[in-house]
RNA sequence: GCUGCUGUAGCUCAGUGGUAGAGCGCACCCUUGGUAAGGGUGAGGUCGAGAGUUCAAUUCUCUCUAGCAGCACCA
């Protein structure tokens, strides 16, 4: 007896199938041409192949290349195995292991044969070729479901240990899939192991569609103790056109490149003796002191109380810290004894004592607040310290300005009352708010939750993070539009943190701002207040920072303006370019008039044409250039240039400074 | 730290088993030109460091070091 099940689809119709039929029938039974388009099903809202078998009633929605976001996931899936197809059956005795779909693609990790080298770049475009062919072929993929035993063999018998290792350690009771890569009689047929789901064919994808990018080393399951595959990334999309699109932002994202940019603007420079550590030229650090201005600024009306410490301590203050114990093989460790240069053999003897450069703030902040004896009246105590730190960090994970060895956070701690947290962490969100807005920036906010390994009790992490979110909901941020989000996991080892997520220009997202309530550090440095009936109480500390360091903050910044920066941070704010000699003095008076009037100004004297200084200042991204030439030192006029502009603009040396004075006031300093 | 790639003039990059080249920049000269590169001349290099092979190494091999990409890490 036939028995018939009822598809509901997203228009609310419904249609009777026979059970057993699949999503590509219900396609097929709507039309020719919706079932040439469906690359997949959801499925009660599941993404399921479309040719997996229906047995009872279901809601039904087929998915097209129009429903872009799971086509491309599916696409990206696909091209993935096809990545792997292709490396096989060019370098048979490869072992493949996984291949997901990333943000923008697609990566295998597979591991090259014994008998060659690792995969490079120069083998990137044969397997490109193949995998065309494989997509050309059109093969159809179809889902099987084997036994772990028989999945094991068949791992084993091809010599695919990292599969039949993952074999056996799928969770019981999961069914085991796998998907061929064309038809059963097809000598060329290839297997993998995956749970799905999958396009129907390799035509599906567009072969004109996907790039592979780079090869890079990856460890198998994520852990550096097991052995290194090789990483072939792909980017993949649904067609050629997004395929440039795509191309294209990376060519952007390389044009501000910060670390390009600092150079050709000769704002720093790194080098090999201080890898790690900045060289700031005049330019770099006339964006850095403004910078520092504008926070201070910020932060002595937001009452803050600014302090400077030490740079070494003692390693027994690292010690009760916790951070000798947790991050001693990050830190700079110095010996705590004069050194023996007149004697052969070691500087430094057995017997000395260490010292280590400061990799945070915090444990000094606590130093600070427990000088003398601080009564609950002194609550909120928020102290913000330019602080300079250390750590010694992975070479691998050195990148430009983005991560250093050596960095300044704008950070503060602010000691303060269990009752007072909320309140304080609001009045931050405040801040920060205001803060990113004068830069440009949106943001979302993140509340990172207790990670696995932790100090404290578990009733201080629910106190910790109820008393975080709860802030945010005060401060009516935590909804959709400042893209809040908690994240399981992902908090620091003494407290959850709220973070701050910029986005910039070309849409990429920068972690900045924090901040962090602590329970641990107070008591582990015994830090105490007077309360109101006489008794010794703990504070709360909360870390805090805005910008987290003032190198990466650059950075972003660079980036995010490709160096054309606001007016009020731009390093040189204008030039006074002559056009001929004759209008020397006249420009050295202009230069002379800005600068009195507060504007960053150099002048351009050289013997050069216009043109040139033009397009020699343009580049350089200064912000303004005044002409001036026999006509305007006649006439105290300039000609005006606004940089991005084509038009000049002519004004009186007044009004010119008027203009430049109120384009380069910062944000904070402007009359409402 | 791991894997791969790279390191040649201030910058961007060619190149070679017989100790080097371009463009830009820089210096000087000519040119005083009205809004994105005027012309000429010249200076400038221990070819990342060390070792090995070789009659001879910037070039080939090894080690180290730094950078780049990715991974791992990121208090």
């Amino acid at each position: 007896m036939t028995k018939y099940i009822t598809i509901t689809l997203p228009d609310g119709s419904s249609r009777q199938m026979e059970a057993g039929s699949s999503a590509a029938d219900v396609a097929a039974d709507i039309g020719p041409g919706l079932a040439k388009a469906a690359l997949a099903a959801r499925i009660n809202g599941e993404l399921r192949d479309l040719t997996a078998p229906l047995h009872d009633d279901v809601q039904l929605a087929l998915v097209t290349s129009r429903d872009e976001a799971d086509a491309l996931e599916l696409a990206r899936h696909d091209y993935a195995h096809v990545l792997a197809e292709a490396v096989q059956a060019l370098w048979p005795g490869t072992q493949i292991t996984f291949g997901p779909a990333t943000d923008d693609g697609f990566y295998y990790d597979v591991m090259a044969p014994a008998s060659r080298e690792p995969f490079g770049m120069d083998d990137l475009p044969a397997i490109e070729e193949k995998m065309r062919e494989i997509i050309k072929a059109d093969k159809p993929l179809r889902r099987e479901v084997w036994s772990r035993a028989d999945l094991i063999r068949k791992w084993s018998d091809d010599g695919e240990q990292f599969k039949a290792e993952w074999a056996a350690e799928l969770p019981e009771g999961e069914e085991l899939s796998v998907y061929w890569s064309g038809d059963a009689n097809d000598p060329t047929a290839w297997m993998d192991m995956c749970r799905g789901p999958h396009l129907p064919s390799t035509g599906k994808l567009d072969p004109q569609a996907f790039k592979l990018m780079r090869t890079a080393g990856a460890y198998w399951r994520g852990d550096q103790k097991n052995a290194q595959l090789t990483r072939i990334y792909g980017t993949g999309w649904l067609n050629k056109k997004q395929l440039n699109e795509h191309l294209m932002r990376l060519e952007e994202a390389a044009k501000r490149d910060h670390r390009k940019l600092g150079r050709e603007m000769d704002l720093f420079h790194l080098q090999e003796e201080a890898h790690g550590s900045v060289f700031w030229h005049p330019h770099g650090y006339r964006i850095w002191r403004e910078l520092e201005a504008y926070m201070r600024r910020a932060i002595d009306a937001a009452g803050y109380l600014e302090i400077k410490t030490p740079q070494v301590m003692d390693a027994r203050q690292w010690e009760k810290s916790g951070h000798w114990g947790k991050y001693r093989e990050n830190m700079f460790v110095i010996p705590d004894e004069v050194p023996n240069t007149e004697d052969e053999g070691p500087i430094v003897s057995d017997a000395a004592e260490w010292m280590a450069l400061k990799p945070m703030n915090c444990p000094a902040h606590v130093q600070v607040f427990k000088q003398g004896i601080t009564s609950y009246r002194d609550l909120p105590l928020r102290l913000y310290e330019n602080g300079c730190c250390h750590r010694n960090e992975p070479h691998g994970a050195l990148h430009g300005l983005m991560r250093v060895r050596q960095f300044t956070q704008d950070d503060a701690h602010i000691f303060c009352r269990e009752d007072q947290i909320v309140e304080e962490v609001r009045k931050f969100c405040e801040l920060a708010d205001r803060i990113y807005a004068d830069f440009g920036f949106t943001y979302s906010i993140k509340l990172a939750l207790r990670p696995d390994q932790r100090f404290g009790s578990d009733e201080d992490w629910d106190k910790a993070e109820a008393e975080l979110r709860q802030a945010v909901v005060d401060a009516g941020m935590a909804t959709e539009e400042f893209g809040w989000e908690e994240l399981p996991g992902e908090g620091a080892f003494y407290a959850p943190k709220l973070e701050w997520h910029l986005t910039d220009a070309i849409g990429r997202t920068w972690q900045v701002g924090t901040i962090q309530s602590d329970r641990v550090l107070p008591e582990r440095l015994d830090a105490t207040y007077v309360a109101e009936d006489g008794s010794r109480q703990r504070p709360v500390m909360l870390h805090r920072a805005i910008f987290g360091s003032y190198e990466r903050f650059i950075g972003i910044l660079i980036e995010h303006f490709a160096g054309k920066l606001p007016v009020w941070i731009a390093p040189v704010q204008a030039v006074v370019a002559t056009i001929v000699s004759d209008a020397d003095d006249y420009a050295k008076d202009v230069a002379a008039r800005l600068e009195a009037a507060g504007i960053r100004a150099d002048t351009d004297l050289r013997n050069e044409k216009i043109n040139y200084k033009v397009r020699e200042h343009s580049v350089a991204k200064v912000p303004y250039m005044l002409v001036v030439g026999k006509r305007e030192a006649e006439e105290g006029t300039i000609a005006l240039r606004t940089l991005g502009e084509k038009e000049q603009k002519f004004l009186s040396l007044e009004e010119a400074i008027a203009l430049l004075t109120s384009a380069a006031t910062p944000p904070d300093q402007l009359a409402d």
